[in-house]
DNA sequence: CGGCGGGCAATG
DNA sequence: CATTGCCCGCCG
């Protein structure tokens, strides 16, 4: 490899810094949470929301991945979900260098960016290449992300919201141990490794909610959600303040 | 058993 | 960066 040739890419793949950061709420994109109301997590100074056209986060600046991620779909959104897949992850520049995920963290780990709005899911070329950002991401066990997460949760939601009558309110994010001895993270930048991966659907129409809750290894399998009130209670999380679902 | 969807890494 | 080849699991 030539000297000069590795020069030209470190150009190319030189970013300009974000001149300002994302904001802490999300009165940008109410749209896609149930009554225009997000889920209620205790505050912290580095969570910031980040809206996006199909799918709106709330990042950890300490966990460097999403605390929540949240989407509306329905049977029109599911149906226009037919982009080509991309495939360019990228960091993203609306998060401080110290609070984000890079792809020299992913590079090499032996995890994989596991999605957590699906690009499956995305209605247009700009929200498909949008979901790439590693604020979507998650380190995430291979074959459970292209397995059991994919099949029995991602494509039955899918599937599920392309029957409903009405918008469908889906919120997936990582949980992670309590404990902060143990070294969790990947790469340089320390990316924490959730042990458990969730998505809580809620159907507007049918005021119906549950949630699928996954180990994040390799072996899991599918399995029988669980209700609504199980999952706030596992999380401490009230997803849904503007509404009171029938588990 | 082929297609599909989820990824990975090496190369110039 | 784009291109290319590859692995894996699940479904029909």
């Amino acid at each position: 490899m030539h000297f000069l040739f590795r020069f030209v890419l470190s150009v190319l793949f030189s970013t300009t810094a974000a001149t300002s950061f994302a904001t802490t709420d999300f009165s940008a994109c109410p749209q896609f949470f149930a009554k225009s109301q997000p889920p209620k997590v205790a505050p912290n100074p580095t969570n910031r929301a980040l809206c996006y056209d199909a799918f709106a986060i709330l990042h950890s600046g300490e966990s460097k991945t999403a605390v929540f991620v949240a989407q509306k779909l329905n049977r029109a959104s599911v149906e226009d979900a037919d982009e080509k897949r991309a495939t360019k992850f990228f960091a993203d520049a609306r998060l401080p260098e110290a609070e984000r995920a890079t792809l020299e963290d992913y590079k090499h780990s032996g995890w994989s960016r596991g999605h957590m709005a699906p690009a499956g899911d995305m209605p247009t070329v700009q929200a498909m290449a949008q979901s790439f950002s590693l604020a979507n991401m998650v380190p995430q066990a291979a074959k459970h992300n292209g397995g059991a997460w994919a099949k029995t949760v991602e494509q039955a939601t899918r599937k599920y919201a392309s029957r409903a009558r009405g918008d469908v309110f889906v919120i997936t994010g990582p949980v992670y141990e309590p404990s902060f001895t143990a070294s969790q993270g990947i790469g340089p930048g320390q990316v924490r490794v959730p042990k458990y991966l969730f998505k809580l659907v809620y159907d507007e129409d049918r005021n119906r909610a549950w949630a699928h809750w996954h180990l994040n290894d390799d072996s899991t399998r599918g399995s029988r959600p669980i209700s609504y009130s199980e999952l706030v209670k596992r999380t401490g999380i009230t997803f849904l303040p503007g509404a009171r679902p029938n588990d």
